[in-house]
Formats: C-alpha cells, sequence, structure tokens
DNA sequence: GTTAGTGCAAACCTTTTGCAGCTCT
DNA sequence: AGAGCTGCAAAAGGTTTGCACTAAC
C-alpha cells in the first residue's frame, strides 16, 4: 500500500469492488480516531444506511485483513472477546489498555523496530503482522485505586 | 508467586481448594510442552478422568488466569478464536508463529524488557501482563513456499 | 451481461451461567 | 458441617455460511 493513501484507493487498485456498502465501512475506518470492533462499526455503518447488514461488516473486515489493509486487535481481551480493527497506515506501535478505564495508549518507540529485527534474525523469519499489547493501569488509575484502597479501610 | 514453584503449590498457599480435578489439570499444564488451548487440555484431561466436564476446564483456566498464574494468548489467532494458556514460571517472551505452518518459536531477546521499561516511563504505567505475538512465514516455509511457486508458473 | 457482493436466516464455535448435588478441608 | 467446586443443560457472545437476489463493472 503506497504511503498516505486510503484504503479505498488501495482497493480499487487491486480491483475491487467499490460497493455502497463498502464505501461506508472504508470512509469509517480510515477516519475514525478510535479503535473499533464490528458491532461498534455496523452501528455507526448504520447511522449511514440502516439497511446495511452486520454480515457486510464482518466480510469487509476479513477480506481487509486478509489483504494486509487493516490491524486485528484484541485490546487484551478487555471488554470481551471481540477483535479491533485500525488502518495499517500508521507507523507500527504497541497498544497499552487500562484494565480498569479501558482507556487505550500507543507506544512507538524504537524497542518495537528492535525487537521486530532480532526476532528476523534469530529466526530467518519472515514477520507478516506483529501485535503488542500491554496490560495494566494507567496513572490516574493507579491514583483512583490508592485513594478507594485508603477508604476501604477506614469502612 | 515463588521461582519455580509449581501452580499447585502457588493455590494451596492462597487456600484454594485443591480438587481432584484441578490437580489433572495443573499438572497437565505444569508439564506440558505446547501452548494448550481449552479444548485440547480438556481432551488430556478426560484421558485421566472421563468424567472431567469441559466446564471445569474453562473455570479452571479463569481463575488461573484472574490469579496471574498463567498467561492467555492467542498465538495471532491463527487455527481460530479460541485462547491458549501458559505457566507465568518462564522469562516473558514473545511468540512467533508461521501462518502457514502453524509452528511456535518463542523470543527472548532484551528488547522486550527494554519495551516495558519504556512504556512503564513514558506513561506511569503500571504493567501487569504484556503480550507479543508476531506472524508470518518460518525459514522452512519460506523455502517450501518458493518451491511451490516454481511449480506452479510450469504447470 | 457477468460475477462479485449483499441481506437474511440459520448455524457455528468458544465460552459463560444457573442450579442441584457432591467433596474437600 | 459448610463453603467451595463440579457436572449438566442451557444460553450467551462473537463470527461464519448457504442461498437467492442485487448491483458494480
Amino acid at each position: 500500500m503506497a504511503a498516505g493513501e486510503r484504503i479505498q484507493d488501495s482497493l480499487k487498485r487491486q480491483g475491487v469492488r467499490l460497493t455502497r456498502q463498502r464505501r461506508i465501512l472504508l470512509d469509517l475506518i480510515d477516519e475514525s480516531g478510535e479503535h473499533l470492533d464490528a458491532e461498534r462499526l455496523y452501528l455507526l455503518a448504520r447511522g449511514k444506511d440502516p439497511k446495511l447488514n452486520r454480515v457486510t461488516v464482518y466480510r469487509t473486515l476479513k477480506m481487509l485483513k486478509a489483504g494486509g489493509l487493516v490491524d486485528e486487535l484484541d485490546l487484551m481481551h478487555h471488554a470481551g472477546d471481540q477483535h479491533y480493527y485500525e488502518t495499517r497506515r500508521k507507523q507500527e506501535h504497541a497498544h497499552v489498555v487500562c484494565l480498569r478505564c479501558g482507556a487505550v495508549e500507543e507506544y512507538f518507540g524504537p524497542a518495537l523496530a528492535e525487537m521486530r529485527r532480532q526476532i528476523e534474525v534469530a529466526f530467518g523469519f519472515e514477520i507478516v503482522m506483529a501485535r503488542t499489547e500491554v496490560g495494566g493501569y494507567c496513572g490516574r488509575c493507579q491514583t483512583e485505586m490508592a485513594q478507594e484502597k485508603g477508604k476501604g479501610t477506614k469502612q
């Protein structure tokens, strides 16, 4: 995929049919700031086309994943076992998920690329995709948990 | 959990009841070389106790995960959406999964710890668990794919 | 016009839950 | 004895499939 290219352009180049439904879904994925799961994407898409079916969402996501146009995330299964999706247009990053409030931060540091390189060398492995997810507690939740603990002991 | 301690000892110390079923499951998890999913563990356990129920397997795994005694893996969902489990007794490592043959290698390099440290510092985050999974093609499959491609063009 | 894509319904796979009875401590 | 655990059956959550119809190229 050319850098900065939208998913739609990439698909068109591959000769994939651009239906009304796909245009809606791809726009949402391209523009969304959040990490979307199938159900959330479905609900957003229905806002634009109430007839659009949930199955079409799954089929579209599957196609995009197979084509390497989106990455599939689990976000530590923090909110259930559904998958989340994001375009691959961004630089590789790790997802840091707060297990208490669900906030997701993205880490772009050099250790990721370094690890990737080491794995390729060490195993003669050809990496197609990589996923790092970290679960724990964000700064704010650490504070709040400390406060609650204080209250708890008084009671 | 004390280093080198078996899961069973750790549970006993916590006052968790050690039933016949749990002993079977914990032995299997402790001794298994592979990454077990619930179904595989269930089948192995049934070999030792044909009455043992699948639900017990799920409940035991959930308890171990909640107690931080096992890690839950997805192995890039290579063979479906089930989860895999392994004891936490080993040093942290990344899982490198061949998308063609399913082989799993483990990477123990220093880049992992380095990334963990950077995330803690950068976000003031308290890491509880971390998971790195890499999908791609192992050396052998790369070779075989190259050969098949050669054949394919002749035909 | 052809073929890929859609919607609908129904199935599928993995995991969880409610409840009565059993068992570990 | 009694809380905690198990088995069974049933449901839930997330995703996929078969098929007839529709729309993109």
